[in-house]
DNA sequence: TGTACATCAGTGAACGCGCGTTCACTGATGTAC
DNA sequence: TGTACATCAGTGAACGCGCGTTCACTGATGTAC
């Protein structure tokens, strides 16, 4: 076949998306190697031109997940509550492989190596200093992000939807937001 | 070999003992069932006198941790500050396999089977229930219960171990736990 | 209270399967002249 | 501007491995008499 170094970039990009939303809606060990070179449109034999392995992929794609949330929701800018209002919705309850990578893969990513904790870790450090200078703002946000994140998990994985609207609806509550 | 219906009885028990601790540590996809019977004390070969496979033992294991949690912490009785007390701590952090299990495997859960989500989803409606009568009573502990999940999960991921105290930290004062 | 026997918990070997990874091969790319 | 050739992205087959599951076998249990 063969190929230019810009198409290889976008193979390169194609893997790190799929592998992104793949993750997010099914887990990192129970998606293949297969599978998302296929989603990416390619066979897996050409997987090891762009990633050593399907940890450094992991990686990177799990990386690419958490900054799509800070760039797409504002966060960065401080603005939380528009952040915290597209975060509790049914939307995104429903659609775990474009939200939040935490509230799908928190625990995966806690036993995971180290140098994925790390690359999260950073982000989430930024984050932090992204809710402002103030220790007290900073612990006021950081008291905020993880009710977001806890009400999330819980209402994915809860029964009827019923009692996961009400979690969703007491989160909103909970962090002062309208509704 | 050959036992009593008292000893099998006991070897089921350590079984799922077991395995809701290996759980937690590692993660269901993580552990195999060979791991689980050699650390209840038996070969692999005696699981299906138990269990017809192992998703059935992953429900039996993840509603045994769900009713561990609410007996030991006594929320069942309404003390949401005694529970949330011994919850937001580094002890609890640094021990999973012991620990919450929507913290541990929150995530994993809400993409297991319907039977799965079911066993769990009941566990958490009753929990709803026991926080009192009045919807609003129930709204507010379900906002702090989300709080202490996702700042179990944030704190389990993030390195180093300054940031991972900031965000217990925060999360204590968030829901008004004293310190 | 003894004895003969059916049951079945647990052993250890074996099974098919999908996984991550490797590799000989291909042909378009893009450089050297 | 043309031509010969080295590079390497992607293909498709193959690899060893650990997984969940199955099964013939064993011997202590506990019932029938």
């Amino acid at each position: 076949m063969g190929t230019s170094q810009h198409q290889k970039a976008q193979s390169r990009a194609a893997i790190i998306t799929a592998a992104s939303r793949l993750f997010r809606e099914r887990g990192v060990e129970a998606v293949s190697v297969a599978q998302i070179m296929d989603a990416a449109g390619m066979t897996h034999g050409g997987f090891p031109r762009h990633f050593a392995n399907k940890q450094e992929l992991v990686n990177e794609a799990l990386a690419s997940a958490a900054d799509e949330q800070r760039v797409s929701n504002g966060t960065s800018s401080g603005d939380f509550e528009t952040f915290a209002n597209a975060y509790l919705t049914r939307q995104h309850r429903d659609h775990p492989e474009t939200g939040c990578v935490f509230a799908a893969l928190g625990g995966e990513i806690s036993r995971a190596p180290a140098e994925t904790r790390h690359v999260l870790s950073e982000r989430i450090q930024r984050q932090v200093e992204a809710f402002g200078d103030d220790p007290d703002m900073q612990a006021a946000a950081l008291g905020r992000w993880s009710t977001l994140i806890g009400a999330m998990v819980l209402a994915r994985l809860v029964e009827p939807e019923d009692l996961s609207d009400q979690i969703i609806a007491a989160a909103r509550k909970f962090v002062g937001l309208p509704d």
